[in-house]
DNA sequence: TAGTGGTCTAGACCACTAC
DNA sequence: TAGTGGTCTAGACCACTAT
């Protein structure tokens, strides 16, 4: 062989199980088969499966219950706010926005938004622009852009949710597991200070965001600017 | 017993490995004895030992190295900007930072500063405000502070060298090995202003961070001020 | 060659959940 | 009671490092 097998068994086994779920064979919520079973049908040890499933459930692609069985993760509202959405008040509460406005389009890739997602020249994507109000007042101002390959119809789905990762599971497949997240300061354009009701040049907290899927797609580009003045973005590192 | 052994004994262990290693038993750098001996030690089998030190490595608490053996973390400057020090550039190549100034003093915590590093009234607190260059021109603004009973004379240590948590292992015997950080957008006021050589109002990326030693004590609370413009804080969700 | 961590196996028993 | 994941054991062999 040209390649040899020179990755470790539960790795190999590992991406066996990714390919199965990324072709629909679990959908979102479902249950697989137990540990001991997909054993025996993939010819290892039950150890083995168990570091396999294991690592899968630490990456957040599965999640185990004991007594009940493992399952595939399934975006809630809920859930991708807590894993992916850090926004916390001054005592360190976290806060839920809630929906303000939203236009979307269809429009070609600009330079940028085709290096962030991979794509060839000429190919579309669908742009979400809206802002997001928490405790009553526009709060975020957000630019969404995913392929409009990967999520047809999507333009079609208004309003769309609050929380869009459930969305996009829901109704297109795509399963987000982790995003790579850069946070700057910037001043408020005249725009942004309009719609944020704050003074222009106002600081406020740029999150520029690249999503993945679980086979390492990059799915969404997003930049969100948030009012500052109470509200911080919180992650722990170790 | 009134606290029956419903813990793992993989946690068990662990935990005892934890108290050993901050009694100094094993000092940053060390080598471990070998997993085998471990368990023979401790009276467990090969595997569980396995796993209890396994969980310290993924914490970043021991590092393994195939064929050499198991050793204490040594926080180097490069681990620590590599885990710690998440500055990046517009084009995402991490950015290290220079020495400025500092000025250290010791005074009493105020109530913020209390709350955060969990302390009693009327303790004390070494106090570091200093600023950084990057690429020569000035770009962080930072106010360290950590209690003075755990790290005496270390206002007599001065200069301090530019990454501090290795100086605080190497000299204190405090290892840091998580973070909780809070990002969010400022105005840089008068005195931020004419430091970084940018006009009053600009907005500045604020890092608030309180970092917890291997045992989980709150060690440090740090304010940090970035200047903005093609510098980014960045961090993986996952 | 000897010692280390890395992988893999085949079993056992426990804790929890459903029926 | 049966099935699930969670833990623990006792061994085997491999890959890598030092001497």
């Amino acid at each position: 062989m040209a390649k040899p097998d020179h990755a470790p068994l539960y790795v190999q086994i590992r991406s066996a199980l990714v390919a199965r779920l990324a072709s629909g064979e679990w959908k979102p919520g479902a249950m697989l088969p137990s540990d001991r079973a997909l054993a025996i049908e993939m010819g290892v040890s039950l150890g083995t499966m168990r570091k396999t499933v294991d690592s899968l459930a630490a990456d957040g692609v599965l999640r185990r219950h004991q007594g009940k069985g493992t399952f595939v993760t399934e975006q809630t509202p809920e859930l991708a706010n807590y894993h992916f959405f850090r926004l916390v008040d001054q005592h360190g509460e976290r806060v839920l926005p809630q929906a303000g406005s939203e236009v979307v389009v269809i429009i070609p890739a600009g330079p940028e938004t085709q290096r962030r997602l991979c794509l060839g020249v000429g190919e579309n994507v669908i742009l979400i622009d809206r802002f997001r109000t928490i405790a009553g007042r526009p709060a975020i101002l957000e630019t969404v852009e995913v392929p409009a390959a990967l999520m047809p119809g999507l333009e079609r789905e208004t309003p769309l949710p609050n929380a869009l990762y459930p969305h996009y599971q829901a109704r297109h497949g795509i399963s987000v597991i982790s995003t790579d997240d850069r946070l700057s300061a910037v001043a408020a354009d005249a725009i942004a200070a309009m719609t944020l009701d704050v003074p222009e040049g106002a600081p406020l907290l740029l999150v520029e965001r690249v999503a993945y899927d679980l086979t390492g797609r990059a799915v969404e580009w997003r930049r969100s600017r948030f009012l500052s003045g109470g509200l911080a973005y919180a992650v722990t590192l170790g």
